[in-house]
DNA sequence: ACGAGAACCTGTTTGC
DNA sequence: TGCAAACAGGTTCTCG
């Protein structure tokens, strides 16, 4: 579900709520998501303080006051959700993990398919974690441009579209942004990584980083299971140009054969043949 | 070393 | 109506 605008939106969510909150109570009702959470979680956690919650790629990071982070990935169905008093009771089927702070608020962890995680790791060793040392730069940093995109797409056969969704090359694009972000520049999925390299890449990093700029302005994108902290809906899928949109005319393009579906490495691609080449 | 495909799960939608 | 197949925002492992 969540890529990098739509984890961004959580975190700024639960930043301004939670930062400086210790966590007075925290029941776990799983022992293990997509990998097995921490030995002893609940005992390492109960009367920790947060000093920051920030993100790196898709992965929350909550800083703790022992300086130990509690990463938090969402999968593809992940969310975390501000419980106020008169809110659910967050005893759902799904709800694996509640966090009860100090003042009365609760966070509650909900992940149908368990393909999220929650991990500790010391915060020294964050960056050499096997998490995070494969992954490649944030899109909306300075280490992304054209040059640092295209020393990596060259040497890659594989089509731009399935290169975009390895973290290693730049982290946060997902199905949905990497459709847009070729679309947006022109540049057909099924191309080979390596033509995309110089010019190509030029072009394709400001579309890049608006898409992703444009989405978090709009609270993400809410297209199933999908909302912020606070469980406010985004609304960038009514922005969306292609994805979702088979069979739908191309938005500024009078080519006629409209919004195409294809499969990439077992997932969907949405372009049009005509704009994108 | 690289890339495609499978696997991990549950829920919802689509098609016969 | 009913059931089975297809599909879903991600990551990681295996195999060729």
């Amino acid at each position: 579900m969540p890529e990098l605008p739509e984890v961004e939106t959580v975190r700024r969510g639960l930043a301004p709520v939670i930062e400086g909150r210790t966590f007075a109570r925290v029941v776990q009702r799983r022992t293990t998501l997509r990998v097995p959470m921490p030995e002893n979680f609940v005992a390492r956690m109960t009367g920790r303080r947060v000093i920051s919650i920030g993100r790196r790629a898709k992965y929350l990071l909550w800083t703790l006051d022992n300086g130990e982070v509690m990463v938090v990935h969402l999968g593809m169905s992940g969310r975390m959700s501000i419980l106020s008093p008169p809110d659910k009771d967050g005893n759902g089927r799904h709800d694996h993990v509640v966090f009860h702070m100090d003042d009365g608020v609760r966070v509650v962890f909900t992940d149908p398919r368990r393909f999220g995680l929650i991990t500790l790791v010391a915060e020294n060793d964050l960056e050499d974690h096997r998490l995070f040392c494969h992954l490649g730069p944030e899109p909306l940093g300075n280490a992304f441009d054209g040059g640092v995109l295209s020393s990596v797409l060259r040497g890659r056969k594989s089509p731009i579209k399935t290169t975009l969704l390895d973290q290693k090359v730049v982290v946060g694009l997902g199905n949905i942004y990497v459709c847009e972000a070729l679309f947006r520049a022109g540049i057909s999925p099924r191309r080979s990584a390596a033509t995309v390299a110089g010019k190509r890449a030029d072009r394709l990093v400001p579309h890049i980083r608006d898409v992703l700029t444009e989405a978090i302005e709009a609270g993400g994108s809410s297209l199933r299971d999908y909302a912020g902290a606070d469980g406010e809906l985004g609304y960038f899928q009514n922005a969306h140009a292609v994805y979702g949109r088979e069979g739908e005319p191309c938005p500024g393009c009078a080519c006629g054969g409209g919004v195409q579906r294809i499969v990439q490495s077992g997932r969907s691609t949405f372009f049009c043949a005509a704009r994108q080449r």
